[in-house]
DNA sequence: TCTGGGGTCCTAGGACCC
DNA sequence: TCTGGGGTCCTAGGACCC
């Protein structure tokens, strides 16, 4: 989907087409405060000089999504704010509101399983579709099914999606990207020297910074030089596995299924405080988010129907450095209370020397609820730890 | 005034078992 | 006195993705 959370946005407030937008650094609804200034104007005619601008915005956030317009400023995606403010002060900041992202990306989903259901899930905007038996699927290489997607999606919700179309999911999120927004591109083996191999690496999904910046080490840049590279020489620097898969995504070698159905491994729960705080002076601050967060991730299960055994902890220390401790128990719970207690005990096993930023909890080793026979055993009371005790 | 939140997968060492 | 392989599970960290 095309810069989906500001486009979502932008359903809302359409005066705000055309500006530059970012989304980010808060959750709910944009309407709130503005609201109490116009409480009688339509969302739709609320003006644009009334909504809040990154250079007024305070705080530890990043920018989700950035519409086209503040693209051209060099804002994007992960952006911290407080940098995005100085390439671009004017821009309007429009909180994350994701229950409404969440119906969107439901409905363009069930837009698209309605044409070609076998459809893989990649996240809130982005999908694997199989076009292989879909009726018509073979038209212009594709173009034609992925065009009717497209139509099918933009009357459904108004919002507009890029469709890279390709014999294997690596080559065809590769050509997701060459025309956007709301473009199509149909990328055939042959194609693969002329418009795979003059890109960058990083282009390659699945390698990140850190494999880019040792390929640039090594002297290789583009896709092509990289296809370049013997095979056992790239095995010799990455690994057996890293390496020969890097070889086969240069040559546009992927075998992988597009897969429909699948089982949540883990869920979590974190947060990045406003500032950061100390284990002994703000225990009790400490201690109250680190329930809350417990709290969030036992309903979590309960609301999906999973139990896990594995429960651990994160933290961020204040050098963002970041620390995990888990611990695997007899049996699966979704028990929010027994989540800290174990929780509790992990965070015992962590240095809590430096000032922290972060808070997680985790709970993972997932099974269906009910799968298991019995009740999750509990803690006896005086082990519940003495939570950020120095 | 840097740098979110929710995930998956991989690696590597150690415990433990046969 | 020296010293097998194979396997699974657990734990911690890290790369990467949306």
């Amino acid at each position: 989907m095309d810069a989906f959370f500001a486009s979502v946005e932008l359903l809302r407030y359409p005066q705000l087409r055309g500006l530059a937008v970012v989304i980010g650094g808060g959750r709910g609804r944009a309407d709130a405060l503005l609201r109490e200034r116009y409480p009688d104007t339509p969302t739709d005619r609320i003006p644009p000089e009334a909504f809040p601008r990154l250079q007024d915005y305070v705080g530890r956030g990043v920018i989700t999504t950035a519409t086209y317009a503040a693209r051209q400023f060099g804002v994007g995606s992960a952006m911290g704010m407080m940098k995005a403010a100085r390439l671009c002060p004017q821009a309007i900041v429009l909180p994350v509101d994701f229950d409404e992202v969440r119906r969107y990306s439901r409905t363009f989903k069930d837009v698209i399983r309605e044409i070609a259901p076998v459809m893989e899930d990649r996240g809130v905007d982005e999908v694997y579709i199989d076009f292989t038996d879909v009726p018509g699927g073979q038209r212009e290489g594709g173009r034609v099914l992925a065009r009717l997607i497209q139509k099918a999606i933009h009357a459904a919700t108004g919002l507009t999606c890029s469709i890279g179309v390709a014999p294997n999911k690596q080559i065809a999120k590769m050509a997701s990207e060459f025309d956007k927004p709301n473009g199509i591109s149909v990328v055939l083996d042959e194609d693969l020297q002329a418009r795979i191999w003059p890109l960058a690496v990083r282009k390659i999904n699945g390698i990140g910074p850190k494999a880019d910046a040792k390929l640039q080490r090594l002297g290789v840049r583009t896709i092509g030089e990289l296809a370049a590279c013997e095979r056992e020489w790239l095995v010799q620097h990455f690994g057996r596995s890293t390496g020969a898969w890097m070889h086969d995504a240069a040559w546009g070698r992927d075998d992988r299924p597009v897969v429909t159905e699948s089982e949540p491994v883990s869920m979590s729960r974190e947060t990045t405080f406003e500032r950061d705080l100390h284990a002994v002076r703000d225990k009790a601050a400490l201690g109250a988010i680190f329930t809350d967060l417990c709290e969030r991730v036992a309903a979590d299960l309960r609301r999906k129907g999973y139990v896990g055994r594995t429960i651990g902890v994160k933290l961020r220390y204040d050098d963002f450095r970041i620390a995990t401790r888990d611990q695997t128990i007899e049996t699966g719970t979704d028990d929010a209370a027994t989540i800290r207690r174990v929780a509790g005990l992990c965070l015992k096993r962590v240095p809590l020397d430096r000032r922290l930023r972060l808070l997680g909890v985790r709970v993972g080793k997932l099974e269906p609820a009910g799968a298991a026979a019995g009740s999750a055993p509990t803690l006896a009371r005086e082990d519940t730890p003495d939570l950020f005790a120095s």
